[in-house]
DNA sequence: ACAAATTTTTAGCTTTGTCTAAAATTAATT
DNA sequence: AATTAATTTTAGACAAAGCTAAAAATTTGT
């Protein structure tokens, strides 16, 4: 299994989760960043080796085999994500690039150990659920802060945009995975936010507060 | 810099650090268990690049710029094996494989704090050295245990055979790095030695002796 | 429904790294 | 010193992964 098969795989997989059924090549040539014609190629191997389903003009769509094998890479990187913040104190921002090429080593022992050092992780830091060996994992009850109402308390688990400025945003504004918030106010005017971050008043935008998920606490 | 063009770096190192003057073809593609003919490409885009020294027939060298960069990769493989080592509790002979992967990541930062996570060891687990950032390194004070006298003391800090046979023999036998090693006596018709590692006796042959690397205790 | 627009595939070419087989060069041996 | 022997290089081919441009299939619009 090549680097490229293994981009492949992970691409079709998330295409996939989103709009049902199956992917279509030109989907897949935009979010890799190549063109359909080479896409075309690379699908056709796929599905010589039993990975993808696979019919001209068609659309590509993963058998078991194919999930298992891309639920596997999503489990590697998001691993190395929990490790570089947790142990190498990388920050949101950074972590994705250099996940995407850890993602590739082969060796099943450095994993599971790697999962042990970082005691069995459910989340990486965006949020997203870690899956287990066996391919399962657990969607967490997580809710965008601009959803709920006011006065509520909760965890932030993730986000919804990942890109590099939004993170740096959290960066600078110290917004991390696991800060305290809660909200203590509503702009009607703009939807804007009065919120507390571990105690800290802060003011953010509707497109912030529609980007940040949190895990509400049970009262 | 791709994975192949860092391999080949890193054997033209390694060949010309043991027998003085360039490096052969031949040597370079048996060590590197490829053809001969290969290596000569290989090496002629190598020669375009600047990193090495070649002129036909006449074998290779590094220039300065390509010994840099060969260190540079020594830093990260031998690091990463400290980090297997130590942290993932890979054993001697597991380190190699995953560390060849390892090192080609392409991440200055990654680098840096895994360094730091590590407390900058000086030495991987073979008890060769780390060069630093700037490509300096510190060849250790070590000397061979079937070298050293009677009734000597030492840590014990590398091997010079570091085949997976070995390095699983010396794990059977609970014989790793750190360990406090004593000469207690030499049979004279073999050279085997009887030892105690950290107080527990064992009986080596000269073969085992002179393969394991010792830092002898000042007294 | 049928032409136009879009999507997808094919065909042929490029690059990277490798190989085999043959030619060229250097080294060894008598 | 001349002829073997060994090493090294060239030439031509191949597989992987990608690209361009053109052909084929599908979808859309009226």
């Amino acid at each position: 299994m090549t680097h490229s098969e293994e981009n492949y795989l992970k691409t079709i997989f998330h295409l996939g989760r989103n709009g049902k059924g199956p992917v279509s090549t030109n989907a897949i040539a935009e979010q890799m960043e190549t063109k359909p014609s080479s896409v075309t190629d690379m699908v056709k191997k796929l599905s010589d080796k039993g990975l993808v389903n696979y019919k001209k003009y068609q659309g590509v769509s993963l058998t078991p085999v194919g999930t298992k094998t891309a639920l596997s890479i999503i489990r590697k990187h998001r691993l190395w994500e929990v490790f570089l913040v947790k142990k190498l104190h990388f920050t949101w921002d950074e972590v994705h690039e250099v996940a995407e090429q850890l993602e590739h080593i082969k060796s099943e022992k450095l994993i599971d150990q790697l999962d042990e050092l970082l005691e069995f992780p459910k989340f990486d830091p965006h949020g997203d659920p870690i899956p287990t060996k066996n391919g399962e994992f657990t969607e967490p009850k997580k809710q965008l802060l601009s959803q709920l109402p006011i006065s509520t308390q909760g965890v932030c688990v993730g986000v919804k945009d990942s890109s590099a400025t939004f993170l740096k945003f959290l960066d600078r504004n110290k917004i991390a995975l696991g800060n305290l918030i809660e909200i203590m106010d509503k702009e009607e005017f703009d939807d804007s936010l009065h919120i507390k971050v571990d105690g800290e008043k802060m003011h953010i935008s509707h497109q912030i507060a529609s980007n940040l998920y949190v895990k509400p606490n049970e009262l």
